[in-house]
RNA sequence: GCCUGGGUGGUGGAAUGGUAUACACGAUCGGCUUAAAACCGAUUGUCGCAAGGCAUGCGGGUUCGACUCCCGCCCCAGGCACCA
């Protein structure tokens, strides 16, 4: 034995990190290469916590595959940077009574120092940060192509305000109605801000989904927050003004009683007259008073609302429609005004019945069956029937009569057909009497009529059944007895009325007690227009397509797409941002500052003291430059950016960091783009994502890019979070793990093995670090591999080697990591019993150098490559012959044993094999063998029992 | 309410429809050691001495065979939500 080194991974570790840092092995050159990977992480916003073990997982990820498809032959390009504008730098500048640039100054040295921690491979040359002069001179360059193409416009509006942070915030950055970041309930301001229309791109951000290869929660996320849907407008006039309305519901037309404007409303005031002014503006100042959380949750607080004094006449019937005023109507749908169909809308029916408005139902429910037994037959077609459900009262008591089935687990009222020239009531009475015998009832009501659609498994037909359902009494327990045939069916139930609900099976029987009980109940369904004119008769379906064109055709209205995605608004009140580069005319008028004139600088002489406005509105040096560029009386915007914004191109000037002539080279674009893998925490599934392919996409169809994919990420991966105890870790709840004692104790390699190790990338986890040590373990075994090298090439190694190899190419497509881990455990665990080919353990450290770079490049340099291991090919198959290949046997479904296959091999010949082999048999003995299953080359299935029945 | 994901040992988690629980952690026992740590070896789903049962949230179904596919529920996490 020799002498045996040890695996020393501080000294590895410390020695590596300077030859790479030396050779620069980690800088590409973008314009040589035709065979690119973009690589690209969520750049951070540089803090001075320092990085966590949670932030290291994402890190590593993106490492490891960077030096996977580098391996792979390609130029990869993995660079970092810094999202260095923003409240948080400002709110310690606040706090310490410092400027904000300082912290962050201060903070990226210390940030960079921490990512080379994790020993990632990065191209430093590459950098950016978008609090850097050079970056936001074409931050606003953007917002200014915006602002050309008529896609930046100032609004004032009702805007989102934090009155703690004093700013205002995006819808996306109120959470139930507080304020994102400091939790404040936010409040309602008008003020004038700078929106970006996005809402212009709706459709295409919402098609062009489909081409991404992105989770799919992700996709649903931005498909939600788009949030599609498609409906009608309708035009109600009244005498002062006209009111557009959106809906989906278009089909419910003839059921509107009222018409409900947001009391934010524009039109408000025109429609309110003077009779209800009072009662109308103190609504209005009531509900503004209402925080933004009172509102939101207003789902399950009662409909408040008033009435404004006048009538719009409806489109189609001319009626005279009551407006009204009311806070569950949001200002910035649709446009703010609903039309109130209470028979078939859950808001709108309680607010008709909390201000006794009319309920006119125009839809007979349709109910489609969904039970197993009953669910529609998709081929068969319908046969019509009449029928009737009877509800029927006890003769003293507040009970009904239901009928629990008894082959079926179903419970309804009594129900049956109608034949011909028989009347509903004629029909009920017989049934009754069938089902469950009693004779002396009086028909109290006609409830309504439905349509039901089931399969009736006795005729094995489905069944279109026109239902009325009819409502008795009965007057005393007469009966006459059941006959056997009926009593095998079903047993007759009284039922109180809270048992009643849970009873029935079926909706249309439930609807049919509610309608009872409420007349008319709601029914939010689809089924027959009813009281609908000339449109009776249609599906809902059929007649809100005819109705759409039938109000385009006068002019009314017509169908529409909606969207819930609102422009965004990128005004901040704040200090710490790119100013919004626009300067305006002593009349107010706002113009684009020069092209020369960018960067509109920071002013140095702020006070950085949040007061509701923002604080460069204070700095003289600003006013003075405005005038002196542009003349007197002229003065700059003095709102900044969303951060949002820098960080929505921050991908395409990765490309060309240095360069001041223009913010992108559209050639250099057109090589790299889209991302081939972005890499990034599930917080920025909507806002990020979505901004940076809106802008993306405004840059292609503007014609500043010449890309033909529109889409800037096209393969996206969520890392999972890492929770401490549960909770989220941040500095200021002191529940930080910090990667360095793990590193020191058992190396960056191990650390980042086992970050990988833990269980699925995209899976959130809470840390314990309990298991670092097996993958400490791991490296000392493969280190000590190398001690005992065999230069012999052995076959059976290699086979095992290609096993494994095509095994983790397989997972690499699916970044499950963790099993690619332990399938390298596994090799080293079965390598390890004797020496290992020197050709094996050399390809195998190139299959570990992602996930353990350090310690790769030291094996790689003991085996004698004079060159980093970086610079090498991912291994081939050594295509050894493979051995012999077993068949599983199996005795009804047990695993009994295996048997080599030699060469193609038939069922015959394999059931001879395990009669002759000496284990095998004796397990099938005595055993008759009915029959086998074979999966050639896999496995044989002797079955001995009986199949179940078919 | 709507939309996504999930539910497998004590724990993190494996399993193209084919021996469920790989790999690792932890635990127990043993070795080495004056001792401890480290390291090495064995055992480790559950009931059972064993043969053999029973186990992948629950109930059905398809299949020779189901963690995997289908139907119906339950529970957990995340997102959206008075969006007309």
């Amino acid at each position: 034995m020799g002498s045996m080194r040890s695996y020393d991974h501080q000294a590895i570790e410390k020695k590596w990190r300077q030859v790479w840092e030396d050779q620069k092995i980690d800088e590409v050159d973008l314009a040589k290469v035709a065979n690119g990977f973009y690589c690209l992480d969520m750049f951070p916003y540089p803090s001075g916590e320092g990085l966590h073990v949670g932030h290291w997982r994402g890190y590593i990820l993106s490492d490891y595959f960077a030096r996977y498809y580098r391996l792979q032959g390609k130029t990869v390009l993995h660079p970092m940077g810094f999202d260095s504008f923003g409240l948080p730098a400002e709110n310690a500048a606040i706090k310490k009574k410092a400027h904000p640039k300082k912290f962050t100054d201060e903070a990226i040295p210390v940030f960079i120092d921490q990512l080379k921690a994790t020993g990632a491979m990065y191209d430093w040359s590459k950098t950016i940060s978008t609090a850097d002069p050079s970056y936001y001179r074409w931050t606003q360059w953007l917002f200014l192509q915006f602002f050309k193409h008529g896609l930046a416009e100032k609004r004032h509006s009702w805007v989102n305000w934090c009155p703690k942070d004093k700013t205002v915030l995006a819808n996306e950055q109120v959470i139930n109605g507080c304020c994102e970041r400091c939790g404040s309930k936010v409040t309602k301001k008008k003020l004038a801000q700078w929106y970006l229309k996005i809402t212009d791109f709706a459709t295409e951000l919402l098609d062009g989904l489909e081409t991404l290869d992105w989770p799919e929660n992700v996709k649903s996320l931005q498909k939600n927050w788009i949030g599609r849907s498609e409906g009608a407008n309708v035009v109600f006039h009244s005498d002062q003004i006209s009111l557009k309305v959106f809906t989906t519901r278009v089909d419910t037309l003839f059921g509107v009683t009222a018409l409900v404007l947001a009391p934010e409303h524009p039109d408000l005031t025109t429609v309110t007259t003077a009779e209800y002014k009072n009662s109308v503006l103190s609504y209005v100042e009531k509900s503004k008073e209402k925080s933004e959380l009172d509102r939101q949750r207003g789902a399950d607080l009662a409909k408040t609302g008033v009435f404004t004094g006048s009538y719009a006449l409806h489109p189609l019937t001319s009626k005279q429609i009551p407006i009204w005023v009311a806070d569950y109507v949001l200002p910035d749908y649709g446009s703010g005004v609903v039309m109130l169909v209470p028979a078939h809308d859950q808001r709108d029916y309680d607010f008709a019945r909390s201000h006794s408005l009319p309920v006119v139902p125009v839809i007979e429910p349709e109910f489609i069956e969904t039970s197993e037994l009953g669910k529609v037959r998709e081929k068969l077609p319908f046969t019509e029937r009449n029928g009737i459900v009877a509800i029927v009262k006890h003769w003293t008591e507040d009970k009904y009569l239901g009928l629990k089935w008894k082959n079926v687990p179903w419970g309804t009222w009594i129900t049956g057909g109608i034949e011909t020239g028989q009347s509903a009531e004629a029909a009920a009475r017989t049934e009754i009497l069938e089902e469950v015998g009693y004779k002396n009832l009086r028909l109290v009501k006609k409830v309504g009529t439905l349509i039901s659609k089931f399969y009736h498994p006795p005729k094995q037909q489905n069944r279109l059944l026109h239902g009325q359902v009819l409502y008795f009494e009965l007057e005393n327990d007469e009966r006459i007895p059941i006959s056997k045939l009926e009593a095998a069916i079903h047993e007759p139930i009284w039922l109180s009325p809270d048992e009643i609900l849970p009873f029935l099976t079926a909706s249309a029987h439930r609807w049919a007690w509610q309608e009872l009980q409420d007349q008319p109940a709601l029914y939010e369904g689809h089924g027959t227009l009813i009281n609908s004119g000339m449109y009776d008769g249609l599906t809902t379906v059929e007649a809100a397509k005819k109705i759409a064109a039938d109000l385009e055709r006068r002019g009314s209205g017509g169908p529409i797409v909606n969207y819930r995605l609102r422009d965004w608004l990128v005004s901040r009140q704040r200090y710490w941002g790119a100013p919004i580069p626009i300067v305006y005319d002593p009349d107010g008028t706002a113009h684009a500052v020069r092209d020369e004139h960018l960067p509109i600088l920071l002013p140095t002489d702020a006070e950085f003291m949040p007061g509701g406005e923002s604080p460069i509105k204070l700095s003289k040096e600003f006013q003075q430059r405005a005038e002196k560029l542009y003349g007197k009386g002229w003065h700059f915007e003095t709102d900044t950016l969303d951060t949002f914004v820098d960080s929505s191109w921050y991908y395409l000037r990765f490309l060309t960091p240095n360069n001041n002539d223009q913010a992108f080279d559209p050639a250099l674009v057109a090589k790299w783009l889209p991302v081939d893998l972005y890499i990034g925490g599930i917080e920025h599934a909507i806002l990020h994502l979505l901004y940076s392919r809106f802008v993306y996409r405004f840059l292609i169809k503007y014609g500043y890019l010449n890309n033909d994919n529109p889409e800037p990420f096209q393969q996206l991966f969520n890392i999972g979070m890492i929770t401490l105890h549960g909770a989220k870790m941040s500095k200021s709840k002191g529940n930080i793990v910090s990667p360095n004692e793990l590193v020191e104790h058992y190396g960056t390699d191990a650390l980042r093995g086992y970050e990988l190790f833990l269980g699925p990338m995209e899976n959130s986890l809470d840390w314990n670090p309990r298991g670092i040590n097996g993958v400490h373990r791991f490296l000392i075994r493969v280190f000590q591999l190398s001690q005992e090298i065999d230069d012999k090439p052995d076959p059976s190694q290699e086979a095992l080697f290609d096993g494994y190899l095509d095994r983790i190419d397989a997972m690499m497509k699916d970044f499950r990591l963790n099993t690619i881990i332990s399938e390298a455990m596994i090799l080293v665990n079965s390598l390890s019993k004797e020496p290992v080919s020197k050709e094996v353990f050399s390809r195998f450290i190139v299959t570990l150098s992602p996930a353990f770079p350090f310690l790769a490049e030291e094996l790689w340099s003991i085996l004698g490559n004079k060159e980093s291991i970086f610079k090498s090919k991912w291994p081939k198959f050594f295509g050894a012959t493979p051995t012999t290949k077993k068949i599983k046997i199996l005795l009804d479904q047990r695993f009994i044993g295996e048997i080599d296959r030699s060469g193609e091999m038939s069922e015959e010949e394999i059931i001879k094999l395990v009669q002759t082999s000496p284990e095998l048999s004796q397990k099938i003995d005595g055993k008759t063998i009915l029959r086998s299953i074979y999966k050639p080359g896999e496995l044989l299935n002797l079955i001995t029992r009986g199949s179940h029945n078919r």
